[in-house]
RNA sequence: GGAAGCGUGGCAGAGCGGCCGAAUGCACCCGCCUUGAAAGCGGGAGACGGGCAACCGUCCGGGGGUUCAAAUCCCUCCGCUUCCGCCA
């Protein structure tokens, strides 16, 4: 939820956000008088029930007949006082639902637009020329014995795949590399449920506008979480958090993910790049509101650490409002180079959702004067399933070998992935 | 799946239907004492909403009900614990 201080105080800027984000901004204006209505019933029920409060005590010491007659207009109130509270509940509901509905403010320097309209912050390193004809990830993959999407289907389904052999110990390795790196960067390391309740998936902003996005249980009334932000987020939902002295709180997440790609048919249909089930090491941070946009541009230093990690060209970009998702007010993607694609595909995201998240879950910190004060959350990726499409595409040889980038070796115990005869 | 119990402030833990926003302890903050600290002594301090403020209202897991009046009685939902059974 965005700040309804802030709106009443600077409305235009909130409508400005609208309109950068395609969306109405006349939902401005019914939240302002939405949230008058409930103000002004608030205050009605307040007094009503102030007098009630006052009148029960003199009940209390009355006797006799002058009892009788209090207790006859003690009825008449409580009447009064009902009512008031019941218009005071509807407003407030009404005011809820609408404020739930608006997405995060976005930053001022986010670019307005949808989709296409991302502003591109910097590349780093440069596409390889090949003197030979690339396979893609889903060929290189299925020659080293490493991925199985014919099986995946048969098991799972369109969108599933097997891991297999070099490709299990790959993704492994990878998400080994990302937890050895966040701990030594002090994350606290995180295994994380994948199934949430309501409130939870509700509180991180994922069940608007995008809710078909995510798998729900409705035997159980759960959620299948599309990313550890979730249970992340929720692990401090209700909770005065304790910032330390470093003013921050990291977390990362390493879960299992699902994503039902409802709006994505006929899209990327071929391999792992865009799958109903990955694995993912998740930064999350819980920081104050000032420190929001420095503890950004963090994340995504620690995420380019990884990608020169893996040593395949990417470029950064800044995302359009449109594209921003409900919580976020600013996000900057790491998009890796696919060779067969000739395109920049996406390996990390990271958003900071400023306040948004954070007060429908109900986070707060301590500031110096000890006062309770809504958290900031952001989150980015350090590792997922699909950097494997990357790693193979770019690192392979003409013999249909895979180089293991340096860094990985370590972490994968060979210099090579083989083809099988 | 069956049975029982519990859910109160940062934590622990009291609380005859009105005098309870709530004892007490720990932790915390400010003084005093001390070379410094600990201990001891004195004082302060919950959260949320509204108001410039004095102040007012709300909040004892969530929701509903009984009552003039609910932390306290009833219903319901959620969560947790224990015992039995079942599965691993």
């Amino acid at each position: 939820m965005i700040d309804l201080k802030a709106v009443r105080e600077n409305p235009e800027a909130v409508r400005a956000s609208q309109r950068a984000r395609g969306e109405d901004s006349s939902v401005v204006d019914a939240l302002l008088a939405a949230d008058e209505r409930r103000r002004s019933a608030v205050s009605r029920a307040d007094t009503l029930r102030g007098e009630q409060k006052a009148f029960g005590k003199q009940v209390g010491r009355a006797r006799g007949e002058e009892r009788e007659a209090l207790l006859v207009r003690g009825k008449e109130l409580a009447a009064e006082v009902k009512a008031a509270e019941a218009e005071q509940h509807a407003a407030d509901a009404e005011l809820t639902e609408l404020h739930r509905a608006v997405p995060n403010v976005v930053h001022p320097d986010a670019p307005a637009g949808g989709e296409d309209d991302y502003v591109v912050v910097k590349h780093v390193g440069t596409p390889r020329e090949f003197d030979f004809e690339p396979l893609d990830h889903l060929d290189l993959g299925t020659r080293l014995g490493a991925i199985d999407v014919e099986r995946g289907a048969k098991v799972g389904g369109s969108r599933f795949y097997f891991l297999t052999g070099v490709g299990a110990q790959l993704e492994l390795a990878l998400l080994n590399m990302a937890a050895a790196q966040a701990t030594a960067a002090g994350f606290t390391l995180m295994i994380t449920p994948t199934l949430v309740r309501p409130e939870i998936m509700a509180g991180t902003g994922f069940l608007g506008a995008h809710a078909d996005e995510i798998y729900r249980l409705r035997d159980d009334d759960l959620y299948l979480v599309g990313t550890s932000e979730v249970p992340l987020a929720g692990y401090h939902a209700d909770e005065i958090v304790d910032l330390g002295a470093e003013h921050a709180r990291r977390y990362a997440g390493w879960s299992s993910c699902y994503r039902r790609e409802a709006g994505s048919y006929g899209r990327d249909t071929r391999g792992i790049i865009r799958v109903h089930q990955f694995n993912k090491v998740e930064m999350f941070s819980y920081v104050r509101p000032e420190d929001a946009e420095a503890e950004h541009l963090r994340l995504l230093a620690w995420e380019e650490e990884m990608l020169a990690k893996i040593e395949v060209p990417y470029r950064v970009i800044d995302t359009a409002a449109g594209d921003l998702g409900t919580s976020a007010a600013r996000k900057f993607d790491c998009e890796a180079w696919v060779p067969t694609q000739a395109a920049y595909r996406e390996l990390t995201s990271t958003s900071n959702c400023t306040t948004f998240q954070a007060r429908r879950l109900n986070i707060r910190y301590r500031d110096e004067n000890g006062k309770p004060q809504i958290a900031a959350t952001l989150n980015g990726t350090l590792a997922t399933t699909r950097w494997i499409v990357a790693i193979l595409e770019n690192h392979q040889q003409a013999d249909g070998s895979v180089r293991v980038p340096e860094a990985l070796v370590p972490f994968v115990g060979t210099e090579v992935f083989v083809p099988r005869s």
